[in-house]
DNA sequence: AGCCAGGGTCTGC
DNA sequence: GCAGACCATGGC
């Protein structure tokens, strides 16, 4: 199917914050880019848009798909009570900290073998760099959408290179991996829709199958790309973060989304000096 | 130049 | 079950 770039504008209302700066540069997601003060380019699914946010409503140009708006209602998570969600946070001071630092933050709805493929990535490597070779990835192996911007390849456009095709991606020992993963999906031994029908245990098995996928990554896909808002990654800043501001753990009330927390938690840790240092 | 990064695997205890 | 070496790459 042929997508050429057109100038139909979605406009969603906005009933909590949204700071597109925080929520598509916080690590979770890696095709955004700031093109303009304000506004991001990036693409989901094979929709490459640009986005801004406006006096309480976000503009999404670039779609003219039929389900546009519900499509980017899903994936920026404006069905989900954001309010509730920091109101129950924000009862425990060090989480309080964390979501008033940066309370524009949501949690992106991305397709599974995206989060999936990206996570693998992402091991051992830096925020920049990961969206660096996942550029790449998506401009040799993706679909020409127009404008320069390209779809995330397919498992079965993966699966049918080899090993010496990725060497150009410059991924390090992760091409193996990321191959592994793309072979299973696209060959059926991993059903991503089965995937999400699973048990947490279960799913979080299924995909640690993988060759190279641990616990974080296994988690990190669940989380971004199933949206399991109670599975928490835990990676080297979440572990500092976690000893110095919540030693005990999760409370109670915070478990069934700690993944969602975890976001806010993350970045503060990254990003805020004064978080780690007796705060 | 060395250290680190949204880790995982393998080995050895 | 846990510690340590090792893995590719590039920014700082």
């Amino acid at each position: 199917m042929l997508h050429t770039p057109t100038s139909a504008l979605t406009i969603l209302p906005l009933e909590d914050a949204l700071c597109l700066d925080q929520t598509l540069h916080c690590g979770q997601a890696f095709r955004w880019r700031e093109i303009s003060p304000g506004v991001h380019r990036g693409v989901a699914g094979d929709r490459a848009v640009s986005v801004w946010v406006q006096q309480g409503y976000l503009y999404v140009s670039g779609d003219d798909a039929p389900d546009a708006e519900a499509f980017w209602r899903n994936y920026f998570d404006l069905n989900t009570d954001y309010t509730a969600i920091k109101t129950t946070l924000s009862a425990h001071p060090p989480l309080k900290a964390a979501v008033d630092y940066a309370p524009g933050i949501r949690l992106l709805r991305q397709g599974a073998f995206e989060a999936l493929i990206s996570f693998i990535i992402s091991q051992n490597n830096h925020i920049g760099r990961i969206g660096a070779i996942i550029e790449r990835l998506c401009e040799r192996w993706g679909e020409d959408l127009g404008g320069g911007a390209y779809s995330f390849p397919t498992p079965e456009r993966l699966a049918a290179l080899s090993l010496p095709d990725l060497a150009p991606l410059q991924a390090g020992y992760r091409d193996k991996y990321l191959l592994d993963a793309a072979v299973r999906v696209a060959s059926g031994a991993l059903d991503l829709t089965e995937v999400a029908a699973l048990p947490l245990a279960e799913a979080r098995a299924a995909l640690m199958e993988i060759k190279g996928v641990g616990i974080k990554v296994a988690d990190c896909a669940l989380l971004y790309g199933f949206y399991r808002a109670e599975v928490c990654p835990m990676d080297v800043w979440m572990k500092r973060g976690m000893a110095a501001l919540l030693p005990e753990g999760w409370p109670e009330s915070v478990r069934p989304i700690a993944g969602i927390a975890q976001q806010y938690l993350f970045h503060y840790a990254r990003t805020c000096p004064e978080a780690l240092s007796g705060g």
